[in-house]
DNA sequence: CGTATGCTACGATTTTTATCGTAATAAACT
DNA sequence: AGTTTATTACGATAAAAATCGTAGCATACG
């Protein structure tokens, strides 16, 4: 008599369809820098945000290689160094990450969030005329 | 001759001053369901929170019990169930998350945070006058 | 040439967040 | 009373993100 025994080999759980790649908060970091001033090594962005916190030169590299894999960056090299640029854009990623903000924080209402961005005493008066100014802009487009 | 040893004992990084205690997205999410319907007991958030993705009873449990430690939530007995409910105020949080939202991804400028989320198609004529509204309250309070 | 310097590669560790399983126990039910 | 059910407590593990150290190599320099 043989016992018998079943064996299942599982695969790997599916992602969730909502993967939409997004860099965490150290990797957006190195981005805004990217974004503002255009390709840079390592050396510079090191020496960026070391002004803000200390960190290991090697931490940032680490990242940095890291974005590479998952895409958020391209490199070109120079003589043996790397010189790096953003290759998502800034717009697009702008707006995904304000979606989910949105969505997590403001229970996906726009202009809950807007609102308390502007409702606070922070907001000068030019600030509010340039936005009336835009959504005039806006409001065009809709017509 | 002795050879002179330096001991030294150093004491836990101190944390850095920026340290607002923020809820994380799961926490948030809890959160979420308090503000807006008041108290609840774990089995409520669990029911809630499981129409959107599937998780085990006990995963929420343990997120409430450190959000007690963390002094997100505040809760009562009744009977041998516990009833929780905020303990931070919906508004407080959601502008220290909006404040660090803007500062990491629009680097800082919550003008344009609102532009970008004004500035997607998805905004309707209605939300815009809404806003112009708001805009004029104000408008009013600062003169 | 040999040593110092500037960088990259990459594994390892730590920290934070999320998830789950098991045990204990009071209450409800039969 | 004995069994099922609802609920908490809590440790353990997994997964994700951040941090760091060491090694390996070109290149510059004396």
């Amino acid at each position: 008599m043989f016992a018998t025994i079943k064996i299942v080999i599982m695969g790997n759980k599916p992602r969730k369809s909502s993967d939409l790649l997004q860099p965490t908060a150290s990797e957006l970091a190195i981005l805004q820098l990217l974004w503002e001033r255009g390709p840079l090594a390592v050396k510079d962005i090191h020496e960026a945000l070391s002004a803000e916190k200390e960190v290991v030169y090697t931490t940032i590299l680490k990242t940095m290689q890291v974005m590479m894999e998952r895409g958020f960056l391209e490199r070109e090299s120079q003589g043996r160094k790397h010189i790096y640029s953003a290759a998502i854009a800034q717009e697009a990623t702008q707006g995904k990450l304000l979606d989910t903000f949105v969505k997590r924080t403001f229970g996906g209402s726009k202009l809950q969030l807007v609102m308390k961005a502007l409702g606070d005493s922070r907001t000068s008066k030019e600030e509010l005329d340039e936005l009336k100014a835009y959504i005039q802009d806006l409001e065009g487009d809709k017509d």
